[in-house]
DNA sequence: TATTGTTATACTCTATAACTATA
DNA sequence: TATAGTTATAGAGTATAACAATA
C-alpha cells in the first residue's frame, strides 16, 4: 500500500468541499439516472416546484447558471412534458416556468429519494453534525 | 428584487458543497491565472511537491483523476520546465515525478498565495469554525 | 493475468460574444 | 440604456476503450 501525504490539500477548505461534492454527485449520478436527471436538471426542477412562476433569469441568479446554459435545460424539460412555459403579462420580455402534472408527481417522487441520498452520504455524521456542516457550508457563500 | 425559495436545496450538504466549491474555484482562477496555474494543476503540483517519487497511479489514487487525464497535465508541466520524471529503478514500468528547483519555487510562492485565499474564502467563520468545517467535511468522504 | 503509462475519442459542463424583442 | 431570452461556439473537465511494455 503507497502511503502519500496529502495533508497540505485536506488542509484546505475548497479541496475538502470539492471532494464532497463529488462524492455527493457520484452517488446521486447511480440512483438518479433511472429518472433521467442529473444533478442540475434535478436542482432547477426543484426550484421550479418551489417557486411556481419563477422566470428564467431568477434561476440563473438562484442557481449561479448562466443564462445560455439553461435554455436547453428548459427546452428539454418542456419536451419531456415536466415544466410548462406560460408568458407574463407584466413583462413581455419574460416567461414564467412551473411543473406540469408530470413534472411534479416526478419531483415529489425525486425529492423522498433525494432525501435519502443526502442521509447516506452523511451516514458518518451525527444529525447535529450534520445540521453544523450545513449550517458551517452556508456561512461561507451566503 | 425577487424573492426566491431555495430551501430545499440549501439543506443539501451536495447542494452546498458545490457552492462552496465553486466560490472556492472563482476566487482561485481569478487569483491563480498569474502563475498559469487551475485548480486540478495546482493540487498535482503540490502532491509531489510532498511526495517527491510519487507515480502517475499513485497521484491519480490520490487526487481521483483518470489516468488518460493526467497523461496531458504531466507533459504539460515536463514542458514549462516544473517538473522532472525518472524511471523507477525497481519497475520498469513507473516513472517517479519531482518538482524540477524552478518547479519547487513556484510552490513554495503559490502555496503561500493559496493559503492566503483559504483565509479569505473563510473570513466569515473563526478559526475554530473552519477547523470544524474541515473536521466535517474529511468526515464526509475520508 | 494484472498493472503502468499512453493514445484516441466522446461527452458534459462552463464561458463568451452577439443578436431580438421589450422595458 | 438596460434586461429577458436566445443562438452559436469555444474551451475545460471527465469518461471509456484499447494498446505496448513490464510485473
Amino acid at each position: 500500500m503507497s502511503q502519500i501525504d496529502n495533508r497540505y490539500l485536506e488542509g484546505l477548505i475548497g479541496y475538502n468541499a470539492r471532494r464532497v461534492a463529488l462524492v455527493s454527485i457520484g452517488r446521486f449520478l447511480d440512483r438518479m439516472s433511472v429518472f433521467g436527471l442529473r444533478p442540475v436538471d434535478f436542482s432547477i426542477l426543484a426550484v421550479v416546484h418551489h417557486n411556481p412562476g419563477i422566470t428564467s433569469r431568477e434561476l440563473c441568479r438562484t442557481l449561479d447558471l448562466l443564462p445560455p446554459n439553461l435554455v436547453g435545460q428548459v427546452a428539454k424539460f418542456e419536451m419531456r412534458g415536466l415544466i410548462e412555459r406560460a408568458p407574463k403579462r407584466t413583462d413581455r420580455r419574460a416567461i414564467g416556468l412551473s411543473l406540469s402534472a408530470d413534472g411534479l408527481a416526478l419531483m415529489l417522487q425525486t425529492e423522498g429519494v433525494v432525501s435519502e441520498l443526502e442521509a447516506q452520504v452523511g451516514n458518518k455524521l451525527t444529525p447535529s453534525e450534520r445540521a453544523k456542516l450545513v449550517e458551517l457550508l452556508q456561512k461561507v457563500y451566503l
